[in-house]
DNA sequence: TTCATTTATGGGACTACGTATTATCTATTG
DNA sequence: CAATAGATAATACGTAGTCCCATAAATGAA
């Protein structure tokens, strides 16, 4: 028998809601996998999500981990990024907050940021290219304070930055 | 006999003194390759590049594409982007001008822009979290004005939201 | 020019990430 | 509980890009 409504995670009533709405079935693995999501650490991929719920005797097929990741980022609940590798990255959002990342490309650090006058200025280059926003993404790839004293390798460093997919 | 150097444009010189900084060899594919990018328009991806010197009788292999514009990238002749989608896109970088995209969901128009105050903002976060930035990215997603007229289908945009990868 | 050395090329095999297909199974609704 | 809309697993497939290695070409020295 399911939980009563009032004892699932908040994000969990969140999930079920975007999926009534569109006439979408509350399975087993969906739940599995949100519940995974949101015990999580913050950043993952869809290997390392599809690994953890192995782990706990979870088999979710990898297209279902694939197709389930989608609906979660569609209704919002997770956010989908590249740090410039060739794969996807995702993470838990954090009630409404937003941010966008530094990425090292020395030790792979992601550091988050988040400037409200940086978002202003985007909604006036919009506003001047009379372009309608839904979504953007800023990185900016370095290297973090503790990667700026070791002696780093100049070629390597070209090379990864050659390789950058963003 | 090989133009002598004046003759030469300037973009195949550079290449010249990159790949001898580097000890590396001026081919013939190297030489075909970098004409056909900067007798190009402006967006390409690998596979055009690769059709169209084929078509020109300059059969060069894929390898040899992928390897000679991760050179043009490095000397900085090049920039890569990924426009959200699965693959990436280069352009000639024409002068040391430098650009961010908008991106349009439902055409793929491709807008640039540049804002000098938006490039300020980003070096001063990187103050604020001691990094040092060697490349950014910035691209925003959603509707130009041609398409914010048309009755796009939500459904497929939200789609093609959650499959972007960026 | 010729030779020796270094570096590059072609082309197919291969990898990684993700998507499609299909037969089977399950949640939902009356 | 049956009907049915929709989901799942397993595996095949697709695509973008990389690796490998035998062969070929560019470069520098003699």
């Amino acid at each position: 028998m399911r939980k009563p409504k009032a004892d699932r995670p908040e994000e969990q009533q969140r999930f079920e809601v975007f999926l009534r709405s569109r006439q979408l079935k509350l399975t087993g693995e969906r739940l599995d996998l949100v519940a995974e999501v949101f015990g999580q650490s913050h950043h993952f991929d869809a290997d390392q999500l599809h690994m953890a719920l192995k782990q706990k005797g979870k088999a979710i097929s990898r297209a279902t981990v694939y197709r389930t990741l989608d609906l979660l980022v569609q209704c919002g609940l997770v956010r989908k990024s590249s740090f410039g590798d060739h794969h996807a990255h995702y993470e838990a959002a954090q009630k409404d907050e937003h941010h966008d990342h530094l990425i090292c490309l020395n030790c792979d650090a992601i550091i988050e940021y988040f400037r409200a006058d940086l978002e202003a200025l985007q909604d006036q280059i919009c506003k001047e290219h009379d372009f309608q926003p839904m979504h953007h993404s800023h990185q900016i790839f370095g290297l973090c304070r503790a990667c700026q004293g070791k002696t780093t390798d100049g070629p390597t460093l070209a090379h990864r930055m050659s390789q950058l997919n963003t």
